[in-house]
DNA sequence: GTCTATAGGCTGATAGAC
DNA sequence: GTCTATCAGCCTATAGAC
């Protein structure tokens, strides 16, 4: 039975191959240049072979989404260790918006491209990279409000969201909107979470505040 | 001189039918679909024709940005009339996200497609929509502070950085990670708006803070 | 100014020989 | 399994007739 392993030894081989070359040319020229036929050309085989291995473009391209997601969730990972909230809060952004800065391609196709190439990374199942990855930052206010130090009516999963949005919104402008020069990333991602986390430095309130809170 | 004037007017008005056609293609069927071949036939008039109006696609998309951001721009004036600033910040939180869920495609194109488009929106000059807009979150921050309203150390142009990350995070989230459902985006907004402001409701220090501020 | 016609590309995907 | 050959379509942009 030795010959069968080898021929699905191969076969994998193939398909790895297949997409570390399109994992490269997104990586180097973007979503949009990965081309079955580029595809089949970096491989050194025919186009039609690359339809032996994978339904079709869009199913390189969900296998590529979910590895990145894989990998930015190893990223985050590590940077949710420390066992003080508030102190997670920061290593936390500062892991995510330094993936990236650091991985730019694959930040875009995972959070900045086609809505379906995401959509099956939330949602489906409970223990998918999408769900564990939000839950890292919805157990830093989880674990705030278990040990008392926060409101009784503050929601965990919608800070988590707000925070989301926060690094999200700073790695996606400075990955689009590269004319707009403002201050480096890391140090906005620290000034986001001092300021969610203690509000504006040394706020007074105004003559006539309208709003009570 | 009528005649050189009535074709001057007939020159514009295509122009001008050409740029209406654009955007409804982008609108019904994103940016990505915009082809000159589409739009000659949208318009009734062979391809080769529109190249005597513009100089390529890309001048077409150029204009479309620019128009889209003025759209925007627009949006967002009337919900900095507030006096207060800190209702203001709300007002103006509100307005951003509600144009990107209202214009998704128009929002799409300005913050979320390629950089280049938005690149001239913003640096070149001081008078620009790009500029102008964000000028309105930093005087937000400006007028807080020169109310003594806010610490002396606080960066008005930083603190709207991170307000405007916000936002724009929650817009572009909502945009690209449809599998995900979290909470209202106006309610985010909001959400988002009082933990700036006031910090983590109900936060107490922990045992050991590592952390001083 | 506007047209037709076309150059010169690119793409995803498949049939059928080997 | 892999190939060649090809279908069938898309695209931007331009030359040259009218």
């Amino acid at each position: 039975m030795g010959i069968a392993e080898r021929k699905e030894r191969q076969r994998a081989e193939l398909r790895e191959q297949i997409l570390r070359a399109a994992k490269d040319m997104v990586m180097r020229e973007g979503f949009s240049a990965l081309s079955m036929r580029k595809l089949a050309d970096a491989v050194e085989y025919a186009p039609a072979t690359l339809y032996l291995h994978f339904e079709n473009r869009d199913a390189i391209a969900r296998e590529l989404c979910v590895r990145g997601f894989q990998e930015f969730l190893a990223a985050l990972e590590p940077a949710a260790t420390s066992e003080d909230p508030v102190e997670r809060l920061g290593t936390l952004a500062e892991a995510y918006v330094r993936f990236g800065l650091e991985h730019p391609e694959t930040y875009r196709l995972i959070f900045m491209e086609d809505p379906k190439l995401s959509t099956e990374l939330f949602g489906e199942k409970a223990d998918n990279a999408g769900s564990r990855s939000f839950g890292l930052l919805v157990k830093v206010f989880e674990d705030l409000k278990a040990a008392g130090r926060l409101a009784e009516e503050a929601q965990p999963a919608q800070l988590a969201e707000v925070l989301w949005a926060g690094v999200h919104g700073i790695v996606s402008l400075r990955l689009t909107c590269t004319g707009f020069q403002g201050s480096p990333a890391d140090e906005l991602a620290r000034l986001l979470v001092a300021t969610l986390v203690h509000g504006l430095p040394g706020l007074k309130p105004g003559k006539a505040p309208k709003r009570a809170r």
